[in-house]
DNA sequence: ACTTTAGCTGACCGATCGGTCAGTTCCTGC
DNA sequence: GCAGGAACTGACCGATCGGTCAGCTAAAGT
């Protein structure tokens, strides 16, 4: 469900129905399945069936089952080590910083789903080599926020930056019926929300806020 | 690792060594396993294994795995139970809140591995009685916090500071080596940041800060 | 027309899953 | 001394796991 049915339903051509590249709805499947489940209550039966293949299938397609959480993962992995890259290779002002916030955001609503496995699943998956590489790049990440001179609060507001929005993106509608996020108020309350939680970090004109 | 040895260590009494419950002894193997690997991730073997007992005896203390996960993650659902109980009996003032949200950090100090896997698989184990009675739970949480008047971000909040809190707990010690978390600043920093982002959830008399 | 090749599948493999059961050991009450 | 029960275990069960392999089909190349 609410994925775009350009990714999962057949596509029509002149001659007959094409499938538009099995391996990317596989990827989709998956990455749902594995957001949903966790890696470790996904068989791969379950997602050859919900794609319509069968397990056999989905092992022509990916080398194994790890392979396959590489490839679905690594796309959000490299937006992200772009995301940072540009924030690292500009001077540290309050722009730069905005400009991140916003682009760190629309990174977790374009890929909620792979945030939510990474942020919930690291540490179960620790070994496969998708996992580790965004381990390493997550502990970049709050190096160039927090800088060297982290107190104990200002490297929680990063976790709880990252987390809850991780959370708050995907887990939340565990609770709440379905979905409650309306889309449009979601980015500027996501940005408003970080920016918040973000700002007194590493800027260093911090007093203790009360 | 880092429990307490009380709990794991056999007692040594005057005749001979016995040990402190073996359903004890389990129930803290079986909630380190599933906070680290998941529920679905962990099996009666490795529970078992790591407690120094037969697979047979944890189905003889515990009537299946859900039964075990169940007795697991109880006591930090009564726990949350009476907070949210004294909470809603008061009236809702600032003191009230102010107790709540030490009651809370409290809570989640002290339940860290339980709240951890209630807030990161509850959706995936959907179905089992305990993970159910806890899903109601956070939903009367997030009713008691944010009324009926609820908008995007103060529901964001809401979340950002639950999904945020359980992770930077736990969850944030799989990206930093080991445990960054220094226990004594934690209590008053995990206030800090709860006050600041939940107070202005029901209070509504928040300007937009900055 | 024949070969090649990509896509896909069912049958099968050893391992492990949650769970059952008969039995052993050991302590306690009588 | 003995019966009874609690604690515990190994053997075993059917199901499912990730993964391999030989073979099927249909389209493309020649």
């Amino acid at each position: 469900m609410q994925i775009e049915p350009e990714a999962i339903l057949p596509v029509v051509t002149a001659t007959a129905t094409v499938r538009p590249g099995a391996g990317a709805e596989l990827r989709v499947m998956a990455l749902q399945q594995f957001a949903a489940v966790g890696f470790a209550g996904t068989s791969l039966q379950q997602i050859a069936a919900s794609a319509g293949y069968s397990k056999s299938s989905v092992l022509y397609h990916f080398a194994s089952k790890d392979a396959l959480l590489g490839e679905v993962l690594t796309p959000a992995i490299e937006r992200l080590e772009a995301i940072l890259g540009d924030f690292t290779s500009t001077s540290e002002d309050a722009a730069s910083r905005r400009q991140f916030v916003e682009d760190f955001v629309d990174f977790l609503l374009q890929y909620r789903l792979e945030v939510h496995v990474l942020i919930n699943q690291a540490q179960s998956l620790k070994g496969i080599a998708v996992i580790d590489r965004a381990r390493a790049l997550i502990v970049r990440l709050g190096d160039a926020l927090c800088q060297e001179h982290a107190t104990t609060i200002d490297r929680m507001r990063f976790g709880v930056a990252l987390g809850g929005a991780a959370y708050s993106l995907v887990a939340g509608l565990t609770f709440f019926d379905e979905d409650i996020t309306p889309p449009d108020d979601l980015r500027p309350a996501l940005i408003t929300l970080l920016s918040e939680l973000l700002a007194p970090v590493a800027v260093r004109t911090t007093q203790p806020r009360k």
